[in-house]
DNA sequence: AGCACGCCGACT
DNA sequence: GTCGGCGTGCTC
């Protein structure tokens, strides 16, 4: 290689917000490549971004190492970081390293593509000496193709022997994946939905609305036979690690594992490596993961499935704000291929960009068993007495069920014994030292915690302000539901599950393999309950306290409240009998509430979108928050005015609104809120501001960040 | 984001 | 007298 001298322009693997400039003296590391250079008084990973004139003023170094001598990344895969970076006005160096796994950012170096051999197509004219050599040859022979990946290092050897003396010769292996089994026969509107799927060449979005247990799987599993058979890679994403084998297992079953990796933060460091080096070399063709699998460096993209695309977990909530599902249709439009958002509760902002016509509606509302959605039955908690937070309506719904030998499923969103515990005397509820929230009262382990940052303590004797022994726990959590169901049901099985109980999807797997056909049995559940599992048995389903959802000052709440419903209610009656859902209210004639009666989310979302209309919040809205955080409240105050005094003559700004929770951790924390009548006004003045924002002396007394699209406030 | 420099409290 | 708290500013 020639030596040159030159200028290269980097951005240093972590959020600093500006670029530096290195000198070279060899090759010029491509836009892609990594570097290692000099950085203050030690060394970092760095990120090439091409050649670039030398800037004056400053004393250039000189980067110490090229590391790469590929760029990481293919050209649209860095074009939707760059894209990311903008958006979300996150520095891109911070979004780089949010890509990568963690190996690549402190300089490890990939996994080799292992190369394919087959025979020569002209043999040396002469006889091949040695048995290893001649055993290897053979394999090769019947086999076709040889691939490198898992031989020993002696086979390894041979075969370079091979090749050396011209046997074998490199090859590609075949891309083309077929399904290894026949799919499951498809009703009319599965077909329907394929048909439209199938017939899309490019760029093309569809949202794929499927209720529960109306065969989206399978769509997912018929639309990729497409690519895969043109020797495409799909990438599937799921909100949660926990709805990843269930994935992969029906995957395996159709195109054989040996063609599928999975990535997600709970692998370590090796194993992301190893996949993310799969993914680029092209060995595997499916990749099932968790948001930051979106970033995986696939080749030959043919197509991307976002599953439970409504699901808030694919917005990043630390860092870079990204959402997966918005870069997801992103990263489908700069490869110009099709992608799926698949939903039985589809997220106001897809059925809004649906109306639009930005996203293709693909329709399921049948079930695939014989059973009709159920009904969900609105029971009024005013006047009643309750026992263990269950109304009596429920409790004999309950008794009856399971005296049929039937399971009961409880829905509660609160872990723990009571959401907080007060003193009886004073009204003193205890406080998290380091939150504005009250701490949560585990009964069993004796405990106060606190379900924000996690701060413990023992369990009090006397209340800490007046000294009186009388505590008591105010609301019902899930233990103390189990607690109360326990005794009054004594000899029947009762299965709990929450994080306080359940630690591993692997864990959670086996304890519902373990109930599901014990008949009667109960099970209680958070969320964890709602996403994915199937639960065939279980003909009565009770939500018990949703109406934190109605109220909250979270716009979204009410959003999330009806695809919990609707979610959890889908859980009811799968099997051979029917189902009955009972839903309990202090406010059951909420507009919302009425319109979840049917058991169908459409006239709930549709509520829901005129409200935001009305209220012109997003989606008919762009927002953004500009939030900041410090131990001393008025700091943040004084940051977010004058951060105020330079948005609001162009911007409609709000605020400074405190956060919803007003303390976390020991940070006061509040925000600004930002909105335009559509995202490009948005952002294009964001970009002008957000840097008079750096520089206000306010804001170096503050962590301060923007999130754009927020989810949670 | 790190990391060093710098100016004010409780300790061998 | 110092160890160390984190507030401040810089890194090509």
């Amino acid at each position: 290689m020639e030596s040159e001298t030159g200028c290269i322009e980097v951005v240093i693997l972590d959020p600093v917000p500006q670029s530096f400039h290195y000198g070279v003296h060899g090759p010029i590391p491509a836009k892609g490549c990594r570097v290692r250079v000099p950085f203050g008084n030690g060394q970092r990973i760095a990120i090439s971004l091409g050649p670039s004139p030398c800037p004056g003023g400053i004393s250039l170094k000189d980067i110490h190492q090229q590391i790469d001598t590929e760029p990481l990344l293919n050209p649209s895969l860095m074009e939707l970081l760059e894209f990311g970076s903008r958006y979300y006005h996150y520095p891109l160096g911070g979004v780089w390293a949010t890509a990568l796994p963690t190996r690549l950012g402190r300089g490890d170096l990939p996994g080799q593509a292992p190369c394919f051999w087959q025979l020569a197509s002209q043999p040396p004219d002469k006889s091949l000496r040695g048995n290893r050599r001649k055993e290897l040859l053979a394999q090769i022979q019947e086999q076709g193709i040889l691939s490198e990946e898992g031989l020993s290092s002696s086979k390894l050897r041979c075969l370079r022997q091979l090749a050396d003396a011209g046997w074998i010769e490199k090859t590609t292996p075949p891309r083309a994946i077929t399904r290894c089994c026949p799919g499951l026969p498809l009703h009319r509107q599965q077909e329907e939905a394929l048909a439209q799927i199938r017939g899309k060449q490019g760029f093309h979005p569809f949202l794929l609305e499927g209720v529960t247990g109306s065969g989206k799987t399978e769509v997912y599993l018929q639309a990729m036979e497409t690519p895969l058979a043109a020797g495409q890679q799909v990438l599937l994403l799921v909100p949660e690690i926990g709805l990843i084998p269930q994935l992969y297992r029906r995957c395996a079953e159709r195109f054989g594992s040996q063609h599928i990796a999975i990535y997600h933060s709970g692998q370590s460091e090796g194993e992301r490596l190893r996949s993310w080096s799969r993914a680029r070399s092209g060995l595997r063709a499916i990749f099932i993961g968790t948001r930051s699998a979106l970033f995986l460096p696939l080749p030959r993209l043919g197509m991307i499935i976002i599953d439970e695309e409504h699901d808030p977990s694919y917005k990043q909530q630390s860092g870079w704000l990204y959402s997966a599902r918005d870069l997801g249709l992103r990263r489908a439009q700069l490869e110009k291929i099709p992608i799926i958002l698949g939903s039985a509760t589809p997220s106001l902002e897809s059925l809004h960009n649906r109306k639009l016509g930005r996203l293709h509606g693909l329709r399921l509302s049948h079930r695939a068993t014989s059973h009709p959605t159920p009904r969900i039955e609105l029971i009024s908690l005013r006047k009643k007495r309750l026992q263990g937070g269950l109304d009596p309506v429920l409790l004999e719904a309950t008794a009856s069920e399971l005296a049929a030998d039937h399971q009961v499923l409880f829905f509660l969103n609160r872990r723990g014994f009571a959401p907080a515990l007060l003193c009886h005397d004073c009204g003193h509820a205890i406080p998290c030292t380091r939150c504005s929230a009250p701490l949560t009262w585990h009964r069993q382990k004796e405990r106060l915690r606190c379900h924000h940052c996690g701060y413990e303590q023992r369990l009090p004797s006397q209340c800490p302000v007046c000294g009186s022994s009388a505590l008591m726990g105010v609301g019902v959590g899930t233990e103390q539901l189990e607690c109360f169901l326990r005794e009054r049901f004594p000899h029947i099985p009762i299965l709990r599950i929450d994080r306080d109980q359940v630690r591993s999807p692997r864990q959670l797997a086996d304890q519902l393999e373990q109930i599901l056909c014990i008949r009667p049995a109960i099970l209680i559940g958070t969320q964890m309950l709602g996403k994915g599992h199937h639960f065939p048995e279980v003909t009565l389903v009770g939500i018990i306290n949703v109406d934190q959802g109605l109220y909250s000052a979270d716009f979204r709440a009410s959003e999330r409240l009806a695809q919990v419903v609707i979610q959890v209610a889908g859980r009811a009656g799968r099997g051979e009998r029917g189902g009955r859902v009972l839903l309990q209210s202090h406010l059951p004639e909420h507009p919302l509430l009425q319109a979840l009666q049917g058991g169908e989310y459409a006239p709930a979302a549709e509520i829901l979108l005129r409200e935001r209309e009305l209220t012109n919040l997003p989606p008919y809205c762009a927002l953004a928050l500009v939030l900041a955080e410090a131990h001393r409240a008025e700091r943040v105050q004084d940051f977010l005015h004058a951060a105020q005094g330079i948005l609001a003559p162009v911007l409609h700004t709000v605020g400074p609104i405190p956060a919803l929770l007003e303390r976390r951790a020991g940070w006061h924390r509040a925000y600004l809120w930002i909105e335009a009548p559509d995202r490009s006004r948005l952002h294009t003045q964001l970009v002008r501001l957000l840097p008079k924002l750096g520089q206000l002396p306010q804001g170096r007394r503050v962590r301060w960040f923007v999130d754009v699209d927020p989810q949670n406030f």
